[in-house]
DNA sequence: ATGGCGTATCGACGCACATCAATGTCGGTC
DNA sequence: GACCGACATTGATGTGCGTCGATACGCCAT
């Protein structure tokens, strides 16, 4: 590794560092993708920015259904994963279930993306 | 759906807001989703982390297998992921295939959360 | 109590993905 | 030319995830 080739170093020479510590350690990693797998499928998305644009900021689940096309069971899975990812809260009223946007998540994740 | 129940609408009423437009259309969701997919990843976190905390920004792939404990086809694998997500840029030199951050790349990530 | 409705959970199916070993490709050296 | 070293690609394998139907749970009205 980085036998130092005689040919071709980077162009103010310091051709490969030997990358000493990770940087970001593994726990970190882990916690932070956890976030971004929660992202990382468009349904999801859509979902957040649903809510995110609702005039109350809060919605339920049966009008969640329709604008995706999904089944109620889908729908109740993606907002789990969302819930446990931090990013939604939720509010049981009566029957219903209200969702909204935990105050500051999408910023926290930005703030994150920054601090790499 | 949204029957308008008779009890327990919101608490400054207007109860379940029909959603009208999904907001954010299938088109744009799956495109960003790419993006969150790339970074959905422990491992792949950890090299973009590395590679923006690399003294010169640039690092070559031999000096990446070591600091993750994966093989060389698994990190060109997950560098090729990054590559096609727009988030990393490649530049062959010799023998050697040095990667950087896109610039802004972060930035743009973390606008479009903030325009969800 | 009985029934109906909104929501959550379960089991199963299929597809996508992370990982590795083996191989291929390209550039430089002898 | 032949060889070596860095990287990419391929094929195979195990795991994880999105989706659905069916079912269970709570809450309310009758």
């Amino acid at each position: 590794m980085n036998p130092q080739p005689a040919l071709a170093p980077a162009p103010g020479d310091a051709a490969c560092n030997p990358a000493g510590p990770p940087a970001l350690d593994a726990a970190q990693a882990k916690e932070q993708a956890v976030v971004f797998k929660a992202l990382a499928d468009p349904n999801r998305l859509r979902l957040l920015s649903i809510i995110k644009t609702a005039p109350t900021g809060t919605v339920c689940v049966c009008d969640l259904t329709d604008p995706l096309n999904l089944t109620q069971p889908t729908v109740s899975h993606h907002l789990k994963v969302l819930l446990d990812a931090g990013l939604l809260q939720r509010e049981k009223r009566g029957i219903w279930a209200y969702f909204s946007l935990t105050p500051g998540a999408l910023d926290h994740i930005a703030g994150s993306l920054a601090r790499l």
